[in-house]
DNA sequence: TTGATACTTCGATGAATGTCGAAGTGAGAG
DNA sequence: CTCTCACTTCGACATTCATCGAAGTATCAA
């Protein structure tokens, strides 16, 4: 289940936590799911442009995500662009796949 | 990543939702790692041995966990057991790895 | 039948959380 | 400098939710 090569990360049971709290909601979940599909980064503006809350709503889950470590945010001027970090994200599901 | 001959379940998106509210719980992930560690079921009265949770919460817990599909609840007399339903596990874990 | 055990259901409560509008910040164009 | 654009922070509000105690139900032993 764990991939060859794999970078092995270690999370701890709060990042786990956070994890698991940030994929609860399921506007997060779709904001993930959408900068998963790019390869590279995900500008904010096309979040904006496909998800339906202000952008107010969208800054705290832009945190969210952030915070629990699920996403890089690089900030360019005026903009900023999001990021999958697929190395947590397989260290989580690598979690899970232990239960 | 898909393991070999694993029957394919559907989960709707109702129950994706479901099944991520009820892992953002700590309580109720940890009452889920536990059920998992068996290879069989786990009576209930196991499960208030090891959480720190009136009979009451856990109760409210396990419903959680059933109406997720995540767990199977079998009642004997008076007793239930719960098991873990690794086709409906599979299918969370194969969802999320696709993004 | 009486009592004990194993959960379940109900009602309440305090805390967490998703959402928004409004105001704030900072970059860049004109 | 001024205005606009892109995002952030703040304060407020409604909803959800984990938790508990108390009362309920059902099983089983004596």
């Amino acid at each position: 289940m764990s991939q060859a090569g794999a970078k092995r990360v270690r999370l701890t049971e709060r990042q786990l936590g956070l994890i698991a709290r940030a994929l609860a909601d399921p506007r997060r979940y779709a904001i993930l799911e959408q900068i998963g599909k790019s390869r590279g980064s995900v500008p904010c503006s096309a979040l904006r442009a496909c998800q339906p809350v202000t952008a107010a709503t969208l800054s705290h889950h832009m945190k969210e995500l952030e915070t629990a470590g699920l996403i890089r945010i690089t900030r360019e001027g005026k903009f900023a662009h999001l990021e999958l970090d697929r190395e947590i994200w397989h260290a989580y599901l690598d979690r899970l796949s232990r239960i």
